[in-house]
RNA sequence: GCGGAAGUAGCUCACCCGGUAGAGCGAUAGCUUCCCAAGCUAUAGGUAGCGGGUUCGAGUCCCGUCUUCCGCUCCA
């Protein structure tokens, strides 16, 4: 596994130096584990963005998009699970820093008991732990721990920290008169949004099963530990797809998305030993069958996206919660079902990380008699956040004004710089180290014949083209 | 959260045993330049992370605090 983290802090410079990724609030020395995409970074987001939304909507007929809101009704979360299943509190041992959830603590701490044959005293002690669990108590349970001499299984001292609440989810007041709030979750997850617009969709929409929701949008985890640069952040964004299936027919629903994502991932240009399938031994709560599809990262090889065969989990739970039947009626077997899903979820910020990765390059150029090196970020031209520069040669003899005319004819179409500052060969290298895929020069010969350079930012080879067809040549490239 | 290291200009760093900050690159303005960074001139930019202590005097020594990095821990 590869573990470049030279390369790695590279890439984090080299963002904050170019525009695309700066620390959260620097100027009061930060806020741990967010961060803001700046001018350049906003725009290759941006692009990845739209280009996951046109491959999974557009170019699928059974697949819409939603956007829903990032504030849910209270008991979404209830029947997602992510209430019991993420809340849980932990105690840390003094002596060998260990942490624990405590209601594993316990438990181990029963089952050694039953060991020793005392399994009136276990039971006892987990009826305890329940009563106390459910009323979190946690002063209580701290007791129930001392009291029972539990002791650390690395230090073997009891020697105990307060108990404390780990959330995952981050929660804020709905309404204006803070005694009156009730307390709302921002999400965890995209996915909700569109169990609980499943319905609505349906019916609006007119679509028959097999047919896909899918929905880009910030979702927040509080994360025990958060670094890695914007692989791990509190606030992220997420690509989600909810196909919905007839029961039954899970298996080939499930490989068709692996297979099907995983195209996606190297139509971005990025060869095929650069990923792999991670299946899940370990299942979540609510899956059947659960993947990742890993990029090798400068880290080494990490998720960017996972494909989930979620079975009818969330909506069977949503009925229930809400007394909403989440039906559907198939009128090719004529049943009525609770359809399965198959989920597909990709991490925008990581998909942003990962192509940042794979175009980052320092080269080394030097000849015999000259030392000469670049740094170029080969981004995919359709992913550039600027995808030509014209640059007049110098800034007289009426350059300038041919090259503004370009700039004219080019910019309603797509992003354009203009730039007449420093030599040539500069601007160049800047236009390189912010990936931009062309640059157009316009010289003398412009004005004779109505031809300018164009320089292609991976081979630094020149053509020379007319001007007319600049446009032409540069939208083959980006779409 | 624990342990270790570090915090001086936008970036990379210097200031040797404490005497009130300096370079290169970058940026900006101009000059020069007909095709690939490091040609010339000028300008801007730092109460040395923050707070306290020792001292006649602290970027330099001591303590605290914050932040970042590395390792461990956690992660549906």
């Amino acid at each position: 596994m590869a573990n470049d983290n030279k390369k790695f802090q590279a890439i984090i410079s080299h963002c904050k130096e170019y525009g695309y990724i700066f620390p959260s609030s620097e100027i009061y020395d930060g806020l741990s584990a967010v961060y803001d995409y700046g001018e350049w970074g906003s725009e290759l987001k941006k692009n990845i963005k739209d280009y996951w939304w046109k491959s999974m909507t557009q170019m699928h007929e059974n697949i819409v998009g939603i956007d829903a809101a990032i504030f849910m009704h209270p008991t979404t979360w209830k029947a997602s699970g992510h209430v019991d299943n993420f809340s849980d509190p932990m105690i840390d041992n003094k002596d060998s820093k260990k942490r624990y959830r405590v209601d594993h603590l316990i438990e181990n701490f029963a089952e050694e008991l039953e060991e020793k044959g005392e399994s009136d005293r276990a039971k006892k002690l987990l009826e305890e732990m329940d009563r106390l669990l459910a009323a979190s108590d946690y002063e209580g349970l701290k007791q129930l721990i001392e009291q029972n001499k539990i002791k650390c299984s690395v230090s073997g001292t009891a020697h105990w920290t307060d108990i404390r609440q780990f959330n995952l989810m981050f929660s804020t007041q709905l309404g204006s008169v803070t005694e009156e709030a009730n307390e709302i979750y921002l999400r965890p997850e995209t996915a909700q949004g569109i169990f609980v617009n499943f319905l609505n969709v349906q019916k609006t929409s007119r679509l028959k099963i097999p047919f896909g929701i899918a929905q880009v949008g910030k979702a927040f985890r509080n994360e025990i530990v958060a670094r890695q640069f914007i692989f791990r952040m509190r606030e992220f964004e997420q690509m989600e797809m909810q196909y919905f299936i007839r029961p039954g027919t899970q298996k080939e629903w499930y490989a068709f998305w692996k297979a099907e994502r995983m195209k996606w991932h190297q139509s971005l240009g990025i060869g095929p030993e650069k990923f792999r399938f991670h299946d899940h031994v370990k299942l979540a709560h609510y899956a059947d069958a659960a993947c990742d599809i890993e990029y090798e990262f400068p880290i080494g090889f990490k998720e960017v996206e996972g494909i989930h065969s979620r079975t009818d989990f969330d909506l069977r739970n949503h009925q229930q919660y809400s007394k909403k039947k989440m039906q559907y009626f198939d009128s090719e077997i004529n049943q009525n079902y609770i359809p399965y899903v198959i989920e597909t979820s990709i991490g925008l910020d990581r998909t942003v990380l990962m192509v940042l990765s794979e175009a980052y390059r320092e080269e080394d150029l030097s000849t015999a008699d000259k030392q000469d090196s670049r740094v170029v970020l080969a981004i995919p031209p359709r992913l550039a956040p600027i995808k030509l520069a014209i640059l007049p040669l110098v800034k007289k003899d009426g350059l300038p004004e041919i090259a503004r005319q370009i700039m004219d004819q080019c910019k309603p179409w797509f992003r354009c710089f203009y730039e007449e500052k420093d030599t040539i060969g500069k601007r160049y290298r800047r236009m390189d180290a912010i990936g931009t895929p062309f640059c157009v020069t316009v010289d003398q010969q412009s004005k004779e014949d109505g031809t300018v350079t164009i320089r292609y930012r991976d081979s630094m080879q020149q053509d020379r083209i007319e001007i007319s067809r600049i446009k032409e040549i540069v939208e083959k490239q980006i779409f």
